[in-house]
DNA sequence: CTTCTTTTCCTACACATGTAGGAAAGCAAG
DNA sequence: CTTGCTTTCCTACATGTGTAGGAAAAGAAG
């Protein structure tokens, strides 16, 4: 269902999903300084994504408004899940380790994790 | 440093960094059953390795044998960096959580983990 | 209504990736 | 040595992705 995002992608569902409906032009301000890219170009991948089925389009007046139809969830989780198999072989576990041990994570994180953890220890 | 490496030249460069130097055949029969590559194909990826410094390859009597030149962790790490930011912007305790909450990992790997980031949180 | 500016529509192009095929060369068998 | 099988070398081609440009349409401005 999900459908496959590119990298570029990515950055431009970013702003889709925490904003919510926005045209090309406001998407184009939201995107992380220094993306380098032109207007046209942020103008094709919300073409393209739209043809793929992860945003819809509405025209408002002068310009079109996009709107996600595919939850940041939904795609999150597909894109690691294939993260997972493609660089871990499916061992999550590992995956995991890997992330903790190179992250510097804040204090707040990692109370939050060993939470999470525990709960999971005592639902065994 | 570490190339950008591909889908399915992950799954062959998985063969070489477990087996160790070997020849395209041999990476063909050690790939996971049901890939559905032929030999060519494998044989295609492998020159793309080569090209891209992953491999380097020594003529040993009729066949090349192939053996990594970059290091498995150089390129989980930045594989990693890379879903991290496109995924997760950067954030890494959110990749961490996702991944703990749904993954359902074993009793064991959940200690490790547990002693991993208590001693984390002791060197704060 | 004519002109300017914004925005869309269609097109393009290079490089990456998945997926091989045919020709050629090298060694094995008879 | 001739035939055949294995493996390499070179080539190909569709699709995806990054990166836009030019033409055209649609309001804004005067």
């Amino acid at each position: 269902m999900a459908p496959r995002i590119s990298s570029a992608e990515w950055d431009v569902m970013s702003v889709i999903w925490s904003q919510g409906p926005v045209t090309a032009t406001e998407v184009f301000a939201a995107l992380p300084p220094g993306h380098g890219w032109k207007l046209k170009t942020v103008n094709t991948f919300l073409a393209r994504l739209v043809e793929k089925g992860a945003l819809k389009v509405d025209r408002k007046e002068r310009a079109f408004v996009y709107t996600a139809r595919v939850p940041r969830e939904k795609c999150v989780q597909s894109e690691g899940e294939s993260f997972l198999q493609r660089v871990f072989r499916g061992a999550t576990g590992d995956l995991v380790k890997h992330f903790c041990a190179q992250a510097d994570l804040t204090a707040a994180e990692i109370e939050e994790l060993l939470q999470l953890l525990k709960s999971k220890r005592r639902r065994k």
